[in-house]
DNA sequence: GATAGACCTTCCCATTATAGGAAGGTCAAG
DNA sequence: CTTGACCTTCCTATAATGGGAAGGTCTATC
């Protein structure tokens, strides 16, 4: 198999297999007398099981890992917890999103869209208060810290 | 003010305070006499404006509509559009990460975590068919042309 | 055997937003 | 006048993907 029915045949495209082997991800490709990369269906497996992992949002370096303890044919354990720290990352991901979305959608309500100037949503990106639940500032250490360097300017 | 003041009061860091200068979202700061950047109150308000767009999730291009529409003070139905756009953009990607998320929970759900080396998560991943309702891989067109050229492997 | 066209090679560059570091200049306090 | 904090520019890196150029190989057809 050339590069490029690998590439078709996994769903990992030409030009993200060398660049796999060239972070070592997957081991360098045997060659054909002209120089072409080719592949084994072993291989093909190999490219197939990246895929997956991608589409299921795994780091390159968690495929590393995965693919290491597949090969492995090691416990099920070490599995687990590369998934489940996975799982977590999303969720953390969701969550932050999902607050930005809940901000912006709170905004967009209140925002009446016509031909005044006068927008909640720029309101609110301005720093100017309005009615809204939740700032799209959250309160962190850095911004108190803000706010201590905020009352040098007499602003706020 | 200079660009330390400035990132602390607006929590934009100084180094992306020069990046976003470089790139021209903000304007070219005034120097003093030593060369340091000087920033004013405006500036301030601006790089605040900024700093609460980002943590909304708004793309640099996208701040650069909406930073124009703010000085503009033009409609609002511009702006609106501009979140209910971005709006979609994070839907998207939560559903996307909340797909992910689900899968993973199933396949996490299932593998019981011991020394045995047999792995629902890694079974999947691998593409050995199991009980799972969803696949990690979603039916698309370039899927069947995937599956096409598998079958020129004599695999699946 | 020549040639066309599909496919391959390497190398470089771009993306997005952020950050680290080096080498050197400026400012304020002691 | 030195010290230390702060500033300057320039280069590099990140993660994952892709575009493109310049050139070599393979295969089918004439």
């Amino acid at each position: 198999m050339n590069i490029g029915q690998a590439a078709s045949a996994s769903g990992v495209n030409a030009k993200m297999i060398r660049h796999y082997e060239s972070i070592g991800l997957i081991k360098t490709a045997a060659r054909s007398d002209g120089g072409y990369r080719t592949y084994s269906t072993d291989d093909f497996h190999i490219l197939a099981f990246i895929k997956r992992a991608r589409k299921l949002g795994f780091s390159i370096d968690d495929i590393k890992r995965l693919l290491a303890l597949w090969q492995g044919r090691k416990s099920s354990a070490e599995v687990k917890k590369v998934a489940m720290a996975h799982i977590e990352e999303l969720e953390a991901r969701i969550a932050e999103l999902h607050g930005m979305r809940g901000t912006l959608r709170h905004l967009v309500d209140h925002c009446h869209g016509d031909a005044r100037p006068t927008c909640p949503i720029l309101d609110d990106l301005a720093g100017v208060a309005g009615d809204q639940p939740r700032r799209a500032e959250k309160a962190t250490a850095s911004s108190a810290a803000r706010s201590k360097a905020r009352a040098l300017l007499h602003d706020s």
